[in-house]
DNA sequence: CCTACCGATCGGTAGG
DNA sequence: CCTACCGATCGGTAGG
């Protein structure tokens, strides 16, 4: 994937430069954070000068808005589509961690995730309310899967204090996983579920 | 400790600047985060001229050096004082929470303690390397508390992935703990000991 | 999307 | 610890 397409003859795939930016910011406010990262990164990153990037965003904020945003919606989509999936209450925690890891741990989608959990106090106020609202509709299926646990006797606590503990314990696995080590991110996601509903045994 | 000697005559109370200007950068990385804080935010708090921090501190980075240690410093020694004092493994375990809490989320302790856990990444090599060495050194100590709560048969899973999911809920605290919400320190540290151990009762 | 550039600000220093 | 300053770099823009 991102296969860069250069010449300005023959588009038949369409280059989407927006997007090549996106991306490359996102991996960039990833590895050295918002502020230390320079217009002049991102634009080299993409094969441009430094004015041109703002052919595509006002401004530098704005870029970090759209990493921010992606991110916010690919973590969203990934749970709620299995948060819905009809199964046992169970079975559906234990997928949707897998798919929030997924997003926060895997290669298409962490710069994103990444930046969301960590660069969003650089956020212009507008966007930052917006992410605000997206977090809280987020959070509110992690409620409802806690309280679906509850509700069969999995587990004793579905508070939102309970429901923050586990959101940070999924959030912070960024700062310790490692793609080569020794869990894969289903292992994780297995081992988080029997972490918050104490079963006995794992492997 | 390495209290400075500035003046020679007349000092009933030491100024200290030295640490006056800890303090000062350990607020503004917190607020700010390192990369967007400047010298001359730093020195405007301690009402220094821009180049006078530098008779202190070599770099900025030696500023973030000394604001980190400080924070590992002492939430490592708040939470020794109370895991060595010989009580059951339960009561050991929740007043480990409560020290480790209070030292993230307390006045005194938070400045620190955030700018260690968020702006580690601008270190320098040096003392990023004597950082990691302190982190392990501390985690040994959650390691530990585990094991006694497994050995005591409280909980089922005291695997190096375990503790990381608890030192993840418990850092993820700093995300949403809010001084005038409605839980404080010690009642999120009860209630978290009750997460991980899962008992059926807590008010 | 590039060229050429601007004003502002940054970390840091010399000399006192 | 201040004054006065430096070279480098930054986000952003005008004009094409």
């Amino acid at each position: 994937m991102a296969a860069s397409r250069i010449k300005a003859v023959a588009k038949v795939v369409e280059p989407n430069r927006r997007a090549d930016i996106v991306r490359a910011a996102g991996r960039l406010f990833h590895e050295k954070g918002y502020p230390a990262t320079t217009i002049r990164d991102i634009a080299g990153a993409v094969g441009m000068r430094s004015g041109s990037p703002f052919y595509h965003f006002k401004t530098k904020q704005d870029m970090l808005g759209a990493v921010v945003l992606e991110g916010m919606h690919a973590i969203h989509q990934a749970v709620e589509k299995v948060a819905v999936s009809g199964k046992s209450s169970r079975a559906t925690f234990e997928a949707m961690l897998r798919a929030h890891l997924n997003q926060l741990l895997g290669e298409e989608g962490r710069d994103f995730a990444a930046t969301l959990l960590h660069e969003s106090r650089h956020l212009n106020p507008e966007v930052s309310a917006e992410v605000v609202l997206l977090k809280d509709r987020y959070e509110l299926m992690w409620q409802q899967a806690l309280n679906d646990l509850k509700r069969d006797g999995l587990i004793a606590d579905d508070s939102t204090v309970a429901r923050l503990f586990l959101i940070g314990a999924l959030n912070w696995t960024v700062q310790w996983y490692r793609p080569d080590g020794s869990q894969s991110v289903a292992q994780i996601a297995r081992k988080l579920a029997s972490f918050v509903i104490g079963n006995s045994r794992q492997d």
